[in-house]
DNA sequence: ATAATAACAGTGTATATACACGTAATATAA
DNA sequence: TTATATTACGTGTATATACACTGTTATTAT
């Protein structure tokens, strides 16, 4: 390894990929929040998840899913370590097919400190770019996230 | 489902949280790059790791890993169906602790028939874009990269 | 020369992600 | 009312991702 390497003196080169670009800051900022609420036990995804059923009325899979953009699938694979950690439970609505998604006590205990500790996170972040070009970013994102159905 | 919906009238709301909504960006732009490349028979990922190995001097796995930004353990699973495919190769250098990655004859078939699908959907997302908000997100990314060590 | 340390790679485990396929329950059409 | 279509969910399979731990080889210190 060279000195300058060790040092850190160069930045490091982005793809010429937008793609693999995007994908490498996602790892980053997930790695970030995660870190960030590391000591509240919970990853950032799963954070995300408690706090969407939080805000909903008792949703199903699909539901959640759709609210989240995510496949069903994921969702329901997803749901499994919460469901696991005792965060969530699922209950049989009136529609047979259909399986309600509630927090537990739990959960509401580990979302309510996730907030405190998300709120830490997307604080520093804001710091770290500043306000104008976060908010460029997140309507970037927007647009993204519009490249599909 | 009403009929605003049906006719996506309204754009998708965001998520107020910054790491959700680069992970859904990531998602969405990644099946995007996937589904061009895919008369090629090869994903955005495994098409990055084949257009790397390429620029490289027969790079051991760590190296790689390096240099694509993820874990050398992500790096060595990832590898794998490269290997089934018969794209890459591995072979033993001098240090017997390396091992060094080089392409196939099949290899750089696919990373040639690759590149041609890869600079249209580049050439997509600067025309969805435009090059002045797309240049303005990669500086972002490039600095949201640097998040972590 | 031997012991301690570095560097390189692999595996077990866990999570995240989505497609193809299958099953059960409801809603709709004939 | 029965046949059909739609909706909701689950599983098998495959890939992507990273941490903790292990093993092997090379380098360095004593």
């Amino acid at each position: 390894m060279s000195k300058s390497e060790k040092l850190g003196l160069y930045p490091k080169p982005s793809s010429p990929c937008n793609c693999m670009n995007i994908r490498r800051a996602a790892r980053a900022v997930s790695q970030f929040y995660d870190s960030v609420l590391e000591s509240g036990g919970i990853s950032l995804n799963q954070f995300g998840m408690l706090n969407v059923i939080d805000s909903m009325q008792s949703p199903g899979i699909s539901e959640l899913a759709g609210e989240f953009r995510v496949d069903r699938t994921t969702m329901n694979r997803n749901l499994k370590p919460l469901l696991e950690k005792g965060l969530i439970c699922q209950r049989q609505g009136s529609d047979a097919r259909r399986k309600e998604i509630v927090l537990t006590e739990s959960g509401h205990s580990v979302l309510q400190r996730g907030m405190e500790l998300w709120m830490e996170a997307q604080k520093s972040l804001e710091l770290y770019l500043g306000a104008d070009e976060l908010k460029q970013l997140k309507s970037t994102l927007s647009k993204l996230e519009a490249l599909v159905p």
